[in-house]
DNA sequence: ACATAATAGTTCAAAGATGAACAATAAACA
DNA sequence: TGTTTATTGTTCATCTTTGAACTATTATGT
């Protein structure tokens, strides 16, 4: 049995699940950069909108919990905050209680861009997802939430 | 009507679309850095695992090709490549025809290294697909490439 | 109470990604 | 043919992201 041959059966191009997530991966990236290019004109980075979704649906977060709600370091979250602070999208106020976290919150302005980003980028979410039924789409929103789950589970 | 009001009515997170796009997001991010660092004994990047990827699939690309196939900046490559030639892990040789474009292929060293990180990416998008049935996994792949489709038209 | 460990946030240097400007080459077309 | 336009790859400055080391504060255990 020659080498090549052997190998080519366990290439993973062939694996089903391989494949699909492939797709899924480069449909990501795809969206990702729409998005970018989407919230340029506003002068918002993706980055910066998640900082500021989940602000707004978690007022009084640590920037502990927010770097663990965006899946990225601490020190990502110190250098991201500053500036967007000096734009006086947010406000960071020490805990009374315990005097190592800052809480965040968003200010009226943040409020306010927030809401324009959002039309800009749920327009691309729905561009994007129109091509599948509505069960389509719960379906794979169930799959990546399971896909969270697992990957948890180390 | 109070504002408030107003503004909730039209916020995306119950918008279906919206939340389950998110879901995907989420977990893409979390397999991404999950495969670094099961790629990191190797000494190998995500990055640098599409380039052996495609050109093991596509040998005698050019760069610009690579590029549009990475959905990646042709800077992007032409930074990336060269550690990996110095690395042994891929040739890059001047096109006889065409003297702009570099023809680009793995060495037999690359294609050992592409084999030993395929395991190790592939156990991992397997424990991560591991929750969906063959169908449901099927029906993923679909739908990302449609999605993929529907944002390249403009 | 006291020592030790754990946690929140910051700093800093290194690495990656990006896009505009550029040089060399090829294609289009008058 | 000769001129203009397009394409390939590189360079460079800039911006992000990252993790390790550090400070300050709180929790734990004896």
């Amino acid at each position: 049995m020659n080498n090549k041959q052997e190998l080519s059966q366990n290439l993973p191009w062939d694996n089903p699940r391989f494949r699909n997530w492939v797709a899924v991966a480069r449909a990501c990236h795809a969206v990702e950069r729409a998005v970018a290019a989407a919230l340029a004109p506003l002068d918002l980075k993706p980055a910066q909108l998640d900082v500021l979704m989940n602000l707004y649906r978690h007022p009084g977060m640590s920037q502990h919990d927010l770097a663990r709600k965006l899946l990225v370091g601490r020190s990502n979250i110190t250098m991201l905050l500053p500036q967007m602070e000096k734009r006086k999208l947010l406000k960071r106020e020490g805990d009374a209680k315990d005097k190592r976290v800052l809480r965040l919150t968003l200010t009226a302005e943040g409020e306010k861009l927030l809401m324009k980003a959002l039309k800009v980028h749920t327009a691309l979410i729905e561009k994007a997802m129109s091509q599948s039924t509505p069960a389509e789409c719960d379906a794979l929103g169930e799959q990546m939430r399971r896909v969270e789950d697992v990957l948890k589970t180390d």
